[in-house]
Parts: structure tokens; sequence; C-alpha cells
DNA sequence: ATTACTTGACTAACCGGTTAGTTGACAATC
DNA sequence: GATTGTCAACTAACCGGTTAGTCAAGTAAT
């Protein structure tokens, strides 16, 4: 393609196929071409506009962070439809969660905490408190436990192993009802 | 080396070698260079032994899954002590889920239930089911939701993103404490 | 002597990254 | 209002190191 002039279309255009190749294949297993392929680009544009694989990875990491964190706002007072709410979202958007291990097992380790999780994650600890002070939920645990707990919970489906799949219910809504339900038992006062 | 008349011994240390490769890189990320130097041996060996790269990392999820099979049997007339002991088990061999999540993100699509899993999987549904009936654990759910619930519970701590870390309890004991505890509160009758 | 096992040397393909050069839009100059 | 220059955006072709996989030849044990 000869310059558009429209060098943010082209972006938007490369990071979106970069989505799709890392979620799938993660940095490693992903291949630079085929990205470039997907998205109707030349090859260097990537290195033109991120610098290199990793910088693309960041861009696209960058990118679902601030969607998840735009989605989903915490209801200290109603967890169990926040959980419900999670679990929708990661049913929704199923690379998403994908992304997200892939960040923890290949890069997490050489990488500092991301500022803007941290700061979310706080604000989410201390509605919860809030809402312990208030009597709402119990205070058998701590608020980050808590949360942890809700985290953990409504993303369970996407962790377990594939065999359990087997067993477990099949259908959306018994499992949203199980994170619903268990989350629900877990914060009574 | 030269021949030692002893293959299996060789076949023993690729393997253990490969292990750390692929917990540590994943299977498209690991280096079959690298796994024959860790293990002292020819990298021809590998292909002699086990026919190809994804044969070496089937032998490895082998040896994890029937150690893992062994290890923790479940006790269903105390659930929250049997997810203490997961809890246990997988902070004692962390690249034991590193390489679980691996198979399940790069493997598992393409690749059958393994049937080993499933059975042991079944048996447990069973064990639960026999704890429900006779009144010890909550009927509100499935015996199979209790094993999903339970497995999730045990291993939330491996899962969880970076930046909960920070905020979460940092002590083993505390974060063994929450395991139990939410388990004990979910199966509650 | 045969079998089982091990090796160094080799290769074809792949893959991330680079480079030299092109294109179109836009603005300054005459 | 043509001409010229500049720059970001883009491309085709290429490069060198890496990687999974192969093979002929050799060695120890039986």
């Amino acid at each position: 393609m000869p310059p558009t002039g429209d060098a943010q279309e082209t972006r938007r255009r490369l990071v979106e196929a970069a989505y799709r190749e890392f979620a799938a294949h993660g940095i490693a297993g992903a291949r630079v071409d085929r990205i470039a392929a997907a998205a109707g680009a030349n090859k260097a544009l990537i290195y033109f506009h991120f610098g290199n694989k990793d910088g693309l990875f960041t861009a696209v990491f960058e990118m679902i962070v601030s969607q998840a964190l735009a989605e989903a706002p915490i209801d200290a007072a109603d967890l169990p439809e926040y959980a419900g709410r999670l679990f929708d979202a990661s049913e929704a958007h199923p690379d998403a969660l994908r992304l997200a291990t892939w960040h923890r097992l290949e890069r997490a380790a050489d990488q500092p905490p991301i500022q803007a999780v941290l700061d979310a994650n706080q604000a989410k600890v201390d509605t919860i408190a809030r809402a312990q002070a208030a009597g709402l939920i119990t205070t058998r645990y701590t608020a980050a436990e808590i949360l942890a707990l809700v985290l953990t919970i409504a993303n369970m489906w996407s962790v377990l192993s594939p065999e359990m799949h087997v067993t477990a219910p099949q259908d959306r809504a018994t499992r949203r009802a199980l994170v619903v339900s268990a989350v629900t038992t877990l914060i009574q006062p």
C-alpha cells in the first residue's frame, strides 16, 4: 500500500492482527510475518511503528489492559454480580485472558508490575474495605484476600485443565451461576 | 559421552532437563540444543529417544501428570485439607503448574483429553458425591462443581496477575490458610 | 558379530530484523 | 500556479544467525 497519510489506521490494524496472533501463539510462537500479512501491511512497518516484536506485544497488552480496566467497574456492595460481570467479560473476550496468561508466563519475570493495574487494584481493595467497614461483607478476610478470591473464582473456568471441562457443567448459565453463588457464600458477613 | 549401556539414565536426564526448559520457556520458546546441553547429552539423542520436540514434551508432561496424580490423594471427608495439600504441592513444584499452563495454551486445542486425568477426575467426583450423600458436605453444588472450586482455589495464587501479588499476603502460611478457609466455607452443608 | 547406543558434523528452512529506495501530501519559493 | 524540497509512511528485497531435524560413523556391551 502507498502511504495513506493515516498511520493511525495502519497501527490499529497491526495491533489488532498482533492481538490475535499473540493470543493464539504467545510471544515466542507468534510470527511477525503472519501479523504483517494479516494486517495487510509490510513487515517493516512493525519495526517502524513499534521498534521490535516485544514492542508490538507491549502495545497490544497496554490496549487490553486499558480495555479491561474500563470494562466491568467494581461494585463492592454487590461483589457476586461484579464476579458475574467479570465472568461475562472473560467469556466475551477469551483472547484477553490468554494474552494475560502469556504475559505472565513469558514476560512478567523481567517486567516491573504495571502501575495502572496496581492503582486499579488498590482502588478495588479500598472499595472492598469500605464495604467491610459498612458491615456489608465479611471481615473474616482482608480486603485484598477477598479481591483475590473474587478474581480467581470469576475466571475459574478459563484456568481449569481441559479435562475438567468434560466433567464440569457445559452451559454458560450454570457456570456463571456457580461463580455468583460461590462469591455470595464466601463474602457473607 | 561414550555409550554407557544405560539408556534409561540418559532418557531420565533428558526428560529432567526438558522439564526445566519447557517450564521456563514453553514449547515454542524451548530450545532443543539447550536441553541437550543441560542434560549433558547429544541433541540427536532427543530424536533417537523421543522422535521430535513435541514427543519430548509429551514424555515430560506424562511424567508430571503421573507424579501429580500420585501426590496429594483426595480426602473427600476433609476437602479443606486436601486443598491445603494441593496448595503445598503447587508451592513445592511451581514448574509443574507452569508446564500444565503451557500445555493448555499451546497444545490442548489439538490434543485429546488425557484418559488418566479423566479417570482420576471421575474418581474424585465420585468420592465427593459419596461425601455429599453422607451429609458431610453441601449438596448446593454438584460434585463436579465442588471439585472445580477446590482445584481453582488451591491454585489461586499461581494464577493471579503479578500485580495482585503485591497487594495480596506475601507469606505462604497466610495464603495457605486462606485456601483452607475458603474451601471450608464453601462446602459447609 | 550383532545390537544398542552415542556422537560430531551437517543442512534446509525459518525468522527477526535491516536497508535502500519509493510514494504521496504538504509547504515554501519563485 | 508551477517548481522544488521535505518528511512521514510505506515497500521489496535481502541478511545473518538460529533452529529443528538428519546421518554416517563409531564405541561399548553382550
